[in-house]
DNA sequence: TTGAAAGCGCTACCAC
DNA sequence: GTGGTAGCGCTTTCAA
């Protein structure tokens, strides 16, 4: 079933079928109709492979993502999906969840593939982006890049998130915290981690950090268990990310302590879930609905059809203080 | 960059490229090797659409979710995913959440496209049975279909799972259960809220059921609301998925009201989140592994190259009792 | 306003 | 073992 039947059973030419499925101008209006009605009639639909493969390009956007799975990774996946979709794209999702070296892999795959755009969460191997830069596909970076020619970099302050965390914690009178890192070494996560050890030395608490080995609700359970059997006893914990802390909090609660009466806790991204846990999670909101909006202006061209240019944005973070840090200190004595 | 280039640069003909680029066997090793290094050299990667349109194939497998971010389905495009990238395949993923007219358009797609396999979750659009009957392409129906021929039913038994739910809870004294249903009305969930009402009825218990615009934790809150509104006061409180009865349990919250003490709250899919929630939920569990394995073995080629048979799965529920619905009836009067 | 024909990059058949 | 070549289904000049 193709073009060229269409073109039989509708007595025109290959040429004028192919004019009529792209919308192109200058068929008549009876010619038209008369196509419109083979390709009811036989149900035809192109083939998106020789489309692509004719004119080189393909109505795909690439994203790779770290960890899909990641409820703030999900949701930022949702929004781009739902603003592609509207512009009639498609999303191609690699995750490189497996293994850092998924990444060159899946890039050059979507080069190959002719993608119109390419989306990287958040990841930062060398030499990947002189690839990107030399291919002539829009492209968005997270966390990485300084923006300009075809690519566009998304950026948001992970220290100064982590700095609001800590001080708000300070403030409420906390002097011994600890920080659960993310299992896996990743740019921003690791910003977040650094920054923490920064602050907390400057302000001269004590710390200490743990990495789990799993992410998520079992790597925030396993790596409190750990910490706790280590025999340090922190006021305030920290979570690399809310998805981490909501499984920490569990785990303390399975020990027998309170959030916030006995250990404060906090979060990072201000997941859906962090409002709806319990205790709510106090954390870092990052504009994730912004993000997807941003990710699909900076892939496709615009309304004028002009295609994007590279440029860097910033993102600010925004405390919200929820229930998981208490009004007042757990532990006031120094 | 083609593949006459390499064969151009490794003075061969394009044949020879393309047997060593598909493992072909009957290709000297010298020529292979140099063949190898050529394509080295030019960084030469195969377009995949070239590919799919000569072979009328692809490695792709095409999977459309009414609702991708319900934890649950995640966790069961996470399982098919993981398999699938083993065996070397792609997923494509089209969502059918904004409306259910899209499922026709997105299959038709898939089929254009010549996938290699196709997956409904979970979906029922009369009529298109027909379309993918007649495709000769390897299909998995998830709560719909009797399996044979192409296609592979795999089926839950949701009645069952809820008669447990409502006689667990009648069991532990409840006289006056509510129930919140999802905010689509698809097949499986609205099984579920048959069999609740049918229970109910046959207990002689007091009931009502809710449904709520949104999914999720927020759907979940504004059901409880509305309910709490009306007047009515459960003492447990069913809801058709753990995602929306998290949503519940922090509402109920807000309001005072604590969970079991005052209302017992069920869920059902057993996600993740229902064991780190606070208090963990009373649930269905649905083996979302066991399905993603099923799925992909439904779709591939077994291990010999021979193509997969449809039949009927049938999966069983199991009770999984937690803290969400107390040890001890809330109101054991009657 | 329409049609013929030349590719797009790859596979697979048939010769050698 | 290897190469020539005819498509796969579509788009896109170029002519008519």
């Amino acid at each position: 079933m193709s073009l060229r039947n269409v073109a039989a059973k509708a007595g025109v030419g290959a040429a004028t079928v192919s004019r009529v499925l792209n919308g192109h101008p200058g068929v008549k209006a009876s010619t038209r109709s008369r196509i419109l009605r083979a390709i009811e009639e036989l149900k035809y639909r192109p083939n998106p492979h020789a489309r692509s493969l004719a004119t080189g390009k393909s109505r795909v956007l690439g994203l790779v993502m770290a960890n899909p799975y990641n409820p703030f990774f999900a949701d930022i996946y949702q929004a781009i999906e739902s603003q592609a979709v509207q512009r009639g794209y498609e999303i191609e999702l690699a995750s490189s969840h497996t293994d850092l070296g998924q990444i060159l892999p899946c890039v050059q795959q979507f080069l190959a593939q002719k993608v119109a755009g390419i989306a990287l969460f958040p990841e930062n191997d060398p030499g990947i982006l002189d690839d990107l830069r030399e291919a002539n596909v829009p492209v968005v970076l997270f966390d990485t890049g300084e923006g300009g020619d075809n690519i566009t970099s998304i950026r948001f302050d992970h220290r100064r998130g982590t700095r609001m965390l800590v001080e708000l914690l300070f403030a409420l009178g906390h002097r011994r915290m600890a920080y659960i890192a993310a299992p896996r070494l990743l740019t921003p996560t690791e910003e977040r981690r650094l920054e923490f050890i920064t602050c907390a030395s400057r302000l001269g608490v004590e710390w200490r950090t743990v990495a789990p080995v799993a992410d998520g609700f079992a790597g925030g359970r396993e790596a409190t268990r750990d910490l706790l059997r280590s025999g340090f006893r922190p006021t305030a914990l920290l979570g690399v990310n809310d998805w981490i802390a909501v499984g920490a909090v569990r785990e303390l609660r399975n020990q027998g302590l309170s959030t916030p009466g006995d250990v404060s806790v906090t979060g990072f991204d201000n997941i859906t879930l962090s409002e709806f846990s319990c205790p709510s999670l106090t954390t870092i909101h990052i504009p994730r609905g912004d993000i997807g909006r941003l990710v699909v202006e900076a892939l496709l061209p615009d309304a004028s059809g002009a295609p994007p240019k590279g440029r860097l944005i910033s993102l600010d973070p925004e405390l919200i203080v929820r229930e998981s840090t208490g009004a007042a200190p757990a532990v006031t004595a120094r």
